[in-house]
DNA sequence: TCGTCAGGTTGAAACCTTTCAATCCGCATC
DNA sequence: GATGCGGATTGAAAGGTTTCAACCTGACGA
């Protein structure tokens, strides 16, 4: 593999000086018709390819965003991530994506590389909202903004949806549907989304003035398709009298793992079962009965975070700001009978 | 904004030579306890965040590998990177991804910059396997590795899998369950995979001496979950004598809508209608009637083709391989009556 | 004919790190 | 007391690009 030329290479091939390569690169319009053709030509026959640690090296400046993803495999973070794609385009820049799996350590390799390549600014959902390494990285000088989870102190900017909102309007849906008995369905319990949601599930509860024993909660140990099948299987367990005719789910994976085990065991939904999930992929629309869920804007919280990002890198006098989105209940055929 | 420290502030903060700053960072040992303290601590306290433009303009080297995916809100390939980002791991690399979302252009310039970027390697799941950009970008140097794609000539590296054998698996179970009338649903027809998995899905009905009017074929224009549900109107359209007791469809999102309108029409699956899918992406066992899918080794693919631009980049007597991998029948309920 | 001007072009400095040969120092050995 | 040794540290060079002040060359106006 000949190693690759350079400006200089290019400079000698093209009898110009190697000023006037970069100003072939960076100012075309500074530089003669002809002379520009020669140069272009001369790169094309070396096969040059600009050396970008160079160029950000001297030039300051980087050309691109991070976006640090919880899990890949969650369409819901995907969607997110094509919502910062669409606005980093719009800005010019280009977008790399990284996924720490769930793993604090992943998460924390990867802001270091990223810190170290002087991104314009990291997007990231982070496994722990609170780590104090977020901190470290935004007092060094990067541009952090939290996407999807929220800080009880608002030392930087973040956008989420409002988790509490969002299972109010699940439970109000249910109780308008007439339900009497009703199961809460999520975990594990340390997540802030999970609990917010469960809160916003008590307060239309109690709202409404039904007893609080009536609102049962199944705590499961992650957010994921077969952990809702196994929840299937314990509603399914519980004496007839206790068993309630509603479930809502703390995300939509559950909700379809549930919807699998009821269908598969006979379980009508929504007749004898109504399903609320949350969050609204692709797939909940897609399910066997549509899956009545909460709707998030993913694209739009995307697309804002990078905003904010952008705005903290380049506006000297920007503030933090927390911005919460409205979450929006979409009703199918899972609850509406 | 305090423009970082760099090496030379941490060396006279310490009150060392640059050379000892630098040896701190790279050969730690080759630096007395008490020195490196004295560095570690000046670092610290200056929130000294190593230039990886300066490093690697100066090593020469890159730290990381590129994964171009096609379209990032396709489970299948996130679970392709979820491989490659293990490989990565395991050579302690770290691994970007870009989603070209289906557009040749986006694909161009991201693989522009990864070049400039002088990343070790560029994994692409390209939007035209045939594009002569890929050459180039080789030629030049960077090894690039086509995943989940092939070519005629072989200038690449590629992994993929034996799509017209996973076609063939896929009727062979529709005829091994007796059924005499099927359909193959997929398109467009231009895509590689959608005329392979066709191509083996005629093999296999050749081979048992089935009549070729018998084995029904029905284009859609992309391969979602929205066109699946459309070509289940479409079958249901046809008069009961041509109807298909079974479809094999391209992949499991088509599957998926298939089962959607199924169902919802009161169509028993199995019972009056199999369906096969293509990927066995986790939703597809994770349906209301679980589906029968032609499983890829999706990991192992990713990991493959990471260790095979491992080996591009490092073995000085590197020779070009297209692997091609084996696909598994994953027989399940909508099939198995 | 001289001065001015503008468009092109040049050359050197700067960006920050790594590398490596050279130096330094204290200590053991003869 | 001289020599040699090894570990720790130093200083300068190198890597490819961008930037910017300076320079060159015709052309044009006076």
């Amino acid at each position: 593999m000949p190693r690759s030329a350079s400006v200089k290479d290019v400079a000698a091939a093209a009898g110009v000086s190697l000023g006037t390569v970069s100003n072939v690169l960076n100012r075309p319009d500074r530089v003669s018709p002809e002379t520009r053709e020669r140069v272009l030509k001369a790169m094309a026959d070396l096969g040059f390819v600009r050396n970008e640690s160079a160029r950000q090296l001297r030039a300051g400046t980087s050309r691109t965003l991070a976006y640090v993803m919880l899990d890949a495999s969650n369409p819901f973070f995907t969607d997110v991530a094509s919502g910062i794609d669409a606005a980093a385009e719009t800005a010019d820049l280009s977008l790399v994506l990284c996924n720490s799996r769930n793993s604090a350590t992943r998460e924390l390799s990867h802001l270091a590389l990223l810190e170290q390549q002087r991104v314009q600014g990291i997007l990231v959902t982070p496994v722990d909202p609170d780590s104090p390494a977020l901190d470290e990285v935004a007092r060094r000088g990067t541009p952090v903004v939290v996407v999807d989870r929220t800080r009880a102190d608002q030392s930087f900017c973040s956008v989420a949806v409002d988790d509490v909102l969002g299972g109010r309007l699940a439970v109000e849906h249910l109780i308008d549907r007439g339900h009497t008995r009703v199961a809460y369905v999520g975990g594990p319990a340390h997540l802030g989304q999970v609990r917010d949601r469960h809160e916003g599930a008590r307060e239309a509860w109690a709202a409404a003035g039904r007893p609080a024993d009536a609102l049962v909660a199944i705590e499961t140990s992650e957010l994921s398709v077969a952990e809702g099948r196994e929840a299937g299987a314990r509603l399914a367990g519980l004496p007839a009298r206790r068993r309630p005719t509603a479930v809502f789910c703390a995300n939509d994976l559950l909700a379809l793992g549930l919807l699998q085990h009821a269908i598969s065991s006979g379980v009508r939904v929504p007749g004898e079962l109504a399903i609320v999930g949350y969050d609204d992929i692709d797939f909940a629309a897609a399910a066997a009965v549509p899956l009545t869920s909460v709707r998030q804007p993913r694209q739009l919280l995307g697309r804002t975070a990078a905003e904010l990002v952008l705005d903290e890198a380049g506006n000297p006098d920007h503030t933090h700001r927390q911005v919460l989105f409205t979450p929006e209940l979409v009703a199918r055929a899972s609850t509406l009978g």
